[in-house]
Parts: C-alpha cells; structure tokens; sequence
DNA sequence: ACGATTCTATATCGATCGCTAGAGATATGT
DNA sequence: ACATATCTCTAGCGATCGATATAGAATCGT
C-alpha cells in the first residue's frame, strides 16, 4: 500500500546528521533528545523512521563507513604495492580525520572508547571492524613479503599492529587539537619505521 | 575536635578501587552505584568522604598519575639522553598498559575521549594533562637537537606528537585486546622512525 | 553513664535517560 | 467527499542518573 502522511523530513539527510553527532558525542554520550535537535525532528519520528537508538547508530555507522571511512579499504584495494598503500592510507587519514567541517578524528575509533556495560555490543562491534581492518593490513603486507617487495622476515602482523596504532593515536591527537599539518607529520614520521628494502 | 563514630572502610583502599573502576568505565560510564558496589560502601559514604563524583575522579586521577602514570614523567627526568628516554617511555608502556590485574591501556587517555556536554571540564582537564606531556617531551627532543645528540634540523614539535600519537595508539591497541608483547612490537618498529644520527 | 559528634543505612529527591501511547494532522485510493 | 493509512505533536511512561534528608548506630570527651 504506502499510502497516509508522507513524511516531513528527508531520511538521509538525518541520517546524515546522526552520523555527525555520533561522530562529535560517541553513543553513550550522544542522548535521543541531542539527536532529535540535531535531526530537527521529534522523537516518535525518530523512532518510526530509524527503530531505536542503537539501530540507528549501526545505520549511521554503515553510512560513515561508505563515505568518510571508505579510504582505509580504497587504499588497500588499489595500492597494488604495500608501502604506497601504507603510505596513501596514512595521508589520506590525515586528511579526513582534520576535516574543517567535521568532527575531528575517527568514529570507528573514538565512538565506544568508554561506554556503559549495557552499550558493551556497540563497543564490540566497533572493536570487531577495527580487528577486521588491522587484519586486512596484515594480509596486505604479508603478501608483498611473498612477492619480496618487502624484507623477508618482516613480521606482517607486528607491522600491521603498528600502523593501526599510529591510525589510533592520530585519531586521538586530532581529538586533542591537533592541525592537519601534525598529523602528516606523524604519517610521515611512521613511515621512516617501514622495513628498510636493502 | 573529630570526635564521633570512625569510618568503617579505609579510604585510600576505596579510592584505589574507584581508580580501577574509572580506569575500565571511563568517567561517564560509571555510575555512582557502580562505584558503591566496588567500593563495598553506600552512596552516603561515598559522598561524605570524596564530595561528589567529579572530585572523587579528579582525587582518582591524581592518584593514578603517581602511580600507574608516573612511568612517563621519569622516563624523562630519569634518562639523560632522549633516545633512550624515549625508548624508555615506549617499553615501560607497554608494560603499563597491560598488566593483568588493571584495565588495559591508560586511563588518562581513555578516560574521557567520549563524553556528555556537562562533563566537558573532565575532558579538558585530561587533555589539558596529555598536551602538557606532549610538550614536556617535546622540550626533551629540543633540549637533545641543541646538545647535538639529535640530528639538527629535526622537528622537535612534530616528532614529539609523532611519540604522543604512538602511546596513544598503544592504549587503543590495549583496549582492542593487544598483548603486552604486541604492544613491544610497536614500541620497537616506532623507535625506528627516530632521526638518524649519522 | 551520658551528651556530643560523626558515620552508616534506608528511602527517597528532582532531573534525565530511552522510549511510546494517544490524539490530531496530512497525505492517498476510491 | 470520505475512509484509510501514515506521520507528527504533546504528554508522560518506567528506569536510572547524581545526590541527599532523615534516622539509627558507633565512638570520644567528660
């Protein structure tokens, strides 16, 4: 059928708004009254368009992970060489998590840092892609060891693990104020930590 | 005078327990009926002896800078030359940041990384200790660039956030389930992105 | 022993949390 | 025009938040 009341407000768009709140407040701390102002509509809208708080977060969170978030996977996918994806994956990061018209830093990494016990699947979950990328890198790099583009006897998984971190941690330091200039700085700093080709 | 019925709990041993529980929960997510089951006493108790939640965190952060967070400011006082104090402060983390009776990582970066409006003074106090570390190693690099046991030249500002970023990674690597020997391994490939001294 | 003082235990307080029932508003199908 | 279906608005649900009033328990000074 769907027929009646159409409704008053365009649905991506608030999707769209949800994903900056989550992005700024993280989900514990992002209430349904923060979001109903943001969104601009009230609150059984909220939940007949979306379901609850929790499935909205997961649909907001598909939704960064095909647009701001999308540059971890390009880079891997097409840098045929390992290093040139570590290296675009780096930059690229400093250039999304310092966004002027965005939250700064990562949703995937700050959004669930710190929740309460009954928000424990949201921080899993988002633990889970977080695993599901290092290991993706993992992968990335213990193939080029294979085709001798990177030193035999590099340890993929210890690699993979670092870059992660440096990931995290400029993440954080654009939570902490940090200028997009700094975190290509950091790129390029953890970049002289790449296995030397000698 | 101090005269009347003796407290029936000892403090400190209370306020070590609230650092272990802000350390998992982060300052938002625990609640003050968390806090009361941990600690074995009742709210009224809590409140007559630390005030209210905030200064019982702000007490609890205090704490955990002697302790469990004074690894850093020593590696830097302690060690003359900054390479090694560097070196110093990436290992000890890694063994701070994973022992297997505390939560992991630290808690002066995962404290607060998400949290409400009306506890945005929390956030900033801990960013305000982060920047202060950040700076203070910083200072080390810039002090080691002048004694000529850096290269000169080098970006004391740029490769203190670089270090910054990398503890900071190293938390969230903890957080993510990280062992103390994968947090080592990201220790030793970050030392490698320091200048050379040739 | 007894008053003074301080702590603890019970039972809340008002505010906010995520969420929804019920009534009115606005569209479509006939 | 009218029945039907869907959305929006107001109001408020039970639960939990941080924090406290009150009363009884425990200790000290005299």
């Amino acid at each position: 059928m769907r027929t009646g009341r159409p409704r008053s407000f365009d649905r991506d768009e608030a999707l769209e708004r949800a994903v900056t709140v989550f992005w700024q407040h993280g989900y514990d701390a992002t209430s349904v009254s923060l979001l109903t102002g943001a969104l601009g509509i009230g609150a059984p809208s909220l939940y007949a368009a979306f379901g609850d708080k929790k499935k909205l977060f997961f649909e907001a969170l598909d939704r960064y992970n095909r647009t701001y978030g999308s540059f971890t996977v390009r880079a891997l996918a097409e840098e045929p060489d390992a290093r040139a994806a570590v290296e675009r994956l780096l930059h690229d990061a400093s250039v999304a998590y310092t966004r002027p018209d965005r939250p700064p830093g990562c949703l995937l990494i700050t959004a669930a840092t710190n929740c309460s016990p009954q928000s424990a699947d949201v921080a899993a979950r988002l633990r889970e892609i977080r695993v599901q990328a290092r290991t993706a890198l993992q992968q990335k790099i213990a193939g080029a060891v294979r085709a001798s583009s990177v030193p035999a006897g590099t340890d993929s998984r210890a690699l993979a693990a670092f870059y992660a971190a440096v990931l995290q941690g400029m993440s954080a330091q654009a939570r902490d104020g940090a200028a997009r200039a700094d975190l290509r700085h950091i790129a390029d700093a953890a970049l002289l930590a790449w296995p030397a080709t000698a």
